[in-house]
RNA sequence: GGAGGGGUUCCCGAGCGGUCAAAGGGAUCAGACUGUAAAUCUGACGGCUCUGCCUUCGAAGGUUCGAAUCCUUCCCCCUCCA
């Protein structure tokens, strides 16, 4: 293939590509590029915003390059801070391999696991001996430390930080070293890190590794990024339904963006779904359309039309979905209040929410509306409990 | 090492002896409206055996009829000086 159409696939839906110049001449040797992504295993659970990279990496896999998908174990017990205004809890060395477990088994969802070598940094970072580490943190000053964004914001705004926390640019730049990258793949928010590795190359006598950095997902709420800790992601092994359901959620706007970093649609594609929607077609169609696709690369075509179909009885028609979570739960013999049914059946956090959410209508027995917070249920059912739209149970008292 | 400022409920932030489960905002949840959208409006937002009771304001003690508010010690964060 030519240098041309191989570097118009690896820009494509990228944000910056440093330095480009290197790339070419690297592209042009002909061997295969050793490509690497680091990951942190804090976090056992993919959502689809990682995806936008791991996409990448399958471009650049089919390309014949090398990937190198870097399981951050090390440099898990320090924490990446990036986005943080607090210290991490560090994580244990069971932890962090039963998340990379999970994570490789997600990853090959999309990856090809032949194609691709799992590496860990507590490889190499495990040998470094504190002389070591010491000449690594040499290489940089403070006030180039700070030069990160949100060292920087912390650091203005009174924060703490922790010396520890200056070490993660730097071992994540040296796990560079150790596995000789041709080239790094990041979140616009891993800028600096990745450019630590380009620094740290130089300085151990390799030639730099190109930086290709991808534009960070919004979570459902549309405006901080996708992120487990902050419940805003749609995670790749969900149930079909969720997935189509979180999908739907999303706003207009959004859901542009959406489409731009997960749909495999063609460029000239979106653009048409753009200029329909302008002229008058409902955009709620568009989002139907690509929420099918992304559950179909998840799960399967037959999965994404049951979603869309379960979709439809349960929001235009009101109907009850089918696959609902069932609850058995012993009364010992005496009728139960329903509001302690409510939070058993684990729909509730709290007995007072669960009476709240009575109080204010938003709590169905078997289809009717509840608004008695002293109802009681005798032993029998199955009742169908539904808590506000989309949390439902189906509870047997015995 | 010295001087000063600060730690309040998920987050920010007010309160500075009783009327404080603690203002206000954000987030969240429910209802209305809808396209399970957004925006908007309404309500809720520590827990419980819920017209009452219990636990919360960095931690532990103490003063007081009564403390988030006062005192003591300790822990932690920030700023300036060394």
């Amino acid at each position: 293939m030519e240098i041309k159409e191989q570097l118009d696939i690896i820009k494509r839906g990228s944000d910056q590509l440093l330095v480009e110049e290197e790339l070419v001449k690297k592209l042009k040797s002909g061997r295969p590029l050793r490509v690497k992504a680091g990951f942190d295993p804090t976090a056992p659970d993919l959502h689809v915003g990682h995806t936008v990279l791991i996409n990448k990496l399958r471009q650049l896999q089919d390309l014949g390059h090398h990937i190198l998908f870097l399981i951050g174990d090390f440099t898990g017990m320090i924490g990446d801070p990036t986005g943080k205004n607090a210290t991490r809890p560090p994580l244990s060395r069971e932890q962090i391999a039963q998340n990379a477990e999970t994570y490789t088994t997600q990853v090959f969802k999309i990856l090809d696991p032949k194609k691709t070598e799992v590496c860990f940094n507590s490889t190499w970072m495990d040998k470094l001996s504190a002389a070591d580490m010491i000449k690594l943190a040499a290489t940089h000053t403070v006030a180039r430390m700070l030069e990160r964004d949100d060292f920087g914001k912390r650091y203005k705004s009174n924060q703490p930080i922790a010396i520890h926390e200056f070490l993660y640019p730097l071992v994540q730049g040296y796990d560079s070293v150790a596995m000789r990258a041709d080239m790094e793949l990041g979140g616009t928010d891993q800028k600096f890190n990745l450019l630590m590795g380009r620094e740290l190359q130089k300085h151990w006598g390799q030639p730099p590794q190109c930086v290709l950095t991808m534009p960070l997902l919004e979570g459902l709420d549309g405006v901080n990024k996708m992120s487990k800790s902050l419940g805003n992601y749609i995670g790749i092994t969900e149930s079909s339904e969720q997935i189509f359901g979180k999908l739907m959620s999303i706003s207009d706007k959004l859901m542009w963006r959406y489409i731009e970093l997960l749909s495999f649609e063609s460029l000239a594609g979106i653009e048409k779904w753009k200029k329909d929607v302008e002229a008058g077609r409902n955009p709620r169609d568009v989002k139907v359309n690509f929420a099918r696709e992304v559950v179909a690369r998840f799960h399967d075509r037959a999965a994404a039309d049951k979603a869309l179909a379960d979709f439809e009885a349960r929001f235009k028609q009101g109907e009850v979905p089918d696959n609902i979570p069932e609850v058995t739960l012993p009364t010992g013999g005496e009728p139960i209040l329903f509001y302690q049914v409510l939070k058993q059946a684990g729909l509730t956090a709290s007995t007072s929410e669960a009476i709240r959410l009575i109080e204010q209508g938003g709590v169905k027995l078997n289809g009717e509306k509840i608004s008695d917070k002293a109802l009681k249920l005798a032993a029998g059912g199955p009742f169908v409990l539904q808590v506000g739209k989309r949390k439902f149970a189906k509870v047997l008292l015995t």
